[in-house]
DNA sequence: CGAATACCACTACAAGTAAAGTACTACGAT
DNA sequence: ATCGTAGTACTTTACTTGTAGTGGTATTCG
């Protein structure tokens, strides 16, 4: 097993690209030795084996779509509002579409989640604590709603966002971003934290 | 090429699971045959070809999840207010969990729409479809809300679906019943329509 | 009513494809 | 000089597909 973590790097982010664009059904160690523009045979050396690889690609996904710490920092100095709610999910589209593949792998991701439990847990895990650390953020910054916004929010973000990644078309009447806007503004409360 | 219309049903219901159940990665002739306990080669004399397969499969998991006629009759009789919005929402979700592979074959299918332009097509026009005549139905019968809130109420059922099913134990505080409660409560108003 | 025909189920085969794993050589850094 | 890695090449294995061929059944026509 080789150790050299720079290729390794490359090799898991080769592996997200496979995923995304030709499928669990294209991920295989040639398809990510060619992606990743290494010799054939070189995936072999770094992963024992495909469960081996996805699980480490799982892993590596969240690291390529976190949000820059620039980011975070400027929002949790700004004055709580529905408008920064707003602009905070802007930016998590603005990311999520600046890294396509990342996102539509997570998809892939999930959806092997179904046969490999060692996946589920990995997934399970990190975005479960995503979710919560944006509750306890959104509560303890005294942004207006309670727990049912945050959560109602994320999950029509992620239905937007599936539904952006995979068929565009479907909501064609609306660019994402004023869908985006109209919906916060359907979710969250327009005044100060109801509680 | 033959044509016997049950076996073609079958075949495709078979197809459907596999999607579902292997991804698809394991979408292959010879799977299809074995999970409809037919001989080898039967799928191959049903379709010329993978994409052929896999788009009438697209074609045919809308039918397995369709709504029955029995419960829009009773939905468009019902007085319109947020309970009867709420009820349509929990049917949602008795029939993909009582559907389950329909449903994640449907995700599958969404992801191979990156690939396949004539999938991406097939479901981008029925999916399209079913939101507008959701959105029809909704504002015609005087359902409170407006465009916004169905478009909503959608995207934050479709990412709740999608959580649901590929990693349940992200929202394991609440079951998924009361979770659509709360998110039928947080999305739409509470008096009659709104314009 | 019987025969012919058309369709289909099922078995079996043949060939091609691709994926995995590993052995081997060369190279560079320490 | 030695250790770890890059890169090449080869072998083996497994899987998938497509189709030919046979036998059975239902339907239609004389």
């Amino acid at each position: 097993m080789r150790q050299n973590p720079e290729r390794r790097r490359a090799l898991l982010n080769a592996a997200i690209d496979v995923l995304a664009e030709d499928g669990a059904r294209g991920l295989t160690f040639r398809a990510v030795d060619a992606r990743a523009g290494v010799p054939g045979g070189t995936a072999s050396n770094y992963f024992a084996n495909r469960s081996e690889l996805l699980l480490q690609a799982g892993a590596h996904v969240h690291v390529r779509l976190a949000p820059t710490e620039e980011f975070m920092a400027r929002f949790l100095d700004s004055v709580p509002s529905r408008e920064q709610t707003r602009l905070g999910m802007r930016d998590l589209l603005r990311r999520v579409e600046a890294d396509r593949n990342g996102y539509l792998a997570l998809l892939e991701l999930r959806l092997e989640a179904n046969r490999h439990p060692g996946i589920r847990e990995e997934l399970t895990r990190t975005i479960r604590w995503t979710l919560e650390e944006n509750v306890r953020r959104h509560l303890e910054g005294g942004f207006p709603g309670d727990r049912n916004t945050v959560v109602t929010l994320y999950l029509a973000m992620t239905g937007l966002l599936v539904e952006h990644l995979t068929l565009p078309d479907v909501l064609t009447d609306d660019d994402p971003e004023s869908l985006v806007d109209r919906m916060v503004a359907v979710i969250v409360p327009e005044g100060r934290s109801a509680r």
